[in-house]
DNA sequence: TAAGCTTGTTACAACTTAGATACAAGTAAA
DNA sequence: TTTACTTGTATCTAAGTTGTAACAAGCTTA
């Protein structure tokens, strides 16, 4: 589980993110000034910052200066037509930019992403009541342990990351056994086949005759 | 419909770039210097370009500026420590950038990001109350879910995309089938057929004597 | 209007593909 | 080495898809 600092002077918009990425599975902690974050910071360890630039008594510069001596990746807020803020920002190690007013699935987005090239990568997905703790590549679906191989693992894994997209054979192929597809190799079908029985998955991950698969929720 | 302009020297990257794109719906153009990307912005619209920097003939940042003024969202793409390409970048515009060597599905979700952002966005596709649900390659008529074989979806696909043009029968073959019209074959009449019958388009997909297809409105 | 194409329609056969089962090769642990 | 386990192949079956044949209907032009 991932640990985020919200640093951001208006409380809104410091709520409505620490609300959405709670929602999406992380763990904030929201400051108002430059100080207390700096306090935050040293106090704990966190994944990740999200900061604002434009910050009362600290100066936002300053404070990034400072985390990146701590090696946590930060991601920063500015405002929109802020152009010079982007690239000092950047050019102070930042790893990514969002600019006000942002809609918050590219907040999570960017996050992700960041997160992910630092190998910090949420350590949970889910499809239903099918967890995958991803840095144990455990499954448990209701709680309960499902026991898979690492292929099957695998497989699932791609399926779960591109819920409702089609997978092509070809793809998934690339993806899982990171070879290519040859024609007519049953390999695929039968690992298909054998997560649908291991998790009872049998209508939700649907084959699409001559294109590939697709995982999807259950129509009702 | 979003139309991509891809702007990249390395043919393999470049026909990479369009097939996937393509694949996930867009309308692609690549050109491999910077040339010919000036003499195709200067001829149609775009909806976004996709550029890499580092280009023979045009310097990348001068096709960036003349781009800026048509207000049309760039994504660069640029080496892996060109820091200063993106701060460069960014400066003069750019709306996102794309570190070599990168991921697809990166690509797919910054173009889309962007597009997005640009009110742009697109996951589907429209004629009149039919949808096509670009990634899970589903199609819909007023909401009920219409199952198509893939021959029959990828025909749709393309007479929607071209909407209001007249599709010859051996473009429609190429594109499709991939392969040759053979002048005899009955093949694309019946699948015209079915979709005519599927989608109840008996009027919409009107035939042009001798000459092949197109999709249009109905005539009141 | 009639001749000569072109396209629509139906039925059906050929062909492809995916699911299932059994089993063998390969691998890692005991 | 034995054992347990994973992974892929071979094969059969069931199901879905796609194209051809044959004929009907429609369009165009003389």
């Amino acid at each position: 589980m991932n640990h985020i600092l919200i640093v951001e002077d208006e409380r809104s918009i410091a709520e409505l993110l620490e609300i959405q990425l709670t929602k999406a599975g992380y763990v904030c902690t929201y400051v108002l000034d430059g100080e207390k974050a700096a306090d935050c910071l040293e106090e704990n360890n966190y994944d990740l910052v999200l900061l604002d630039i434009m910050l009362p008594k600290v100066d936002g510069y300053e404070l990034m200066e400072y985390i990146s001596t701590l090696n946590i990746p930060v991601i920063f807020i500015t405002a929109k037509d802020a152009v010079k803020d982007r690239i000092k920002g950047l050019n102070m190690g930042a790893d990514d930019y969002i600019v006000k007013p942002f809609d918050i699935g590219e907040v999570l987005a960017r996050v992700q992403m960041v997160l992910r090239r630092y190998g910090k990568g949420q350590n949970e997905l889910h499809f239903q009541d099918v967890t995958l703790h991803l840095s144990s590549r455990r499954v448990t679906k209701g709680g309960e342990e499902i026991s898979l191989t690492p292929k099957e693992y695998d497989l699932l894994l791609v399926l779960v990351q591109n819920k409702d997209i089609v997978l092509y054979r070809e793809e998934l192929f690339e993806k899982v056994w990171e070879t290519e597809y040859i024609g007519n190799s049953r390999t695929l079908d039968l690992h298909i086949q054998r997560l649908r029985r291991k998790l009872n998955l049998q209508e939700e991950i649907k084959t699409v005759f001559r294109i590939g698969y697709i995982l999807e929720e259950r129509e009702t």
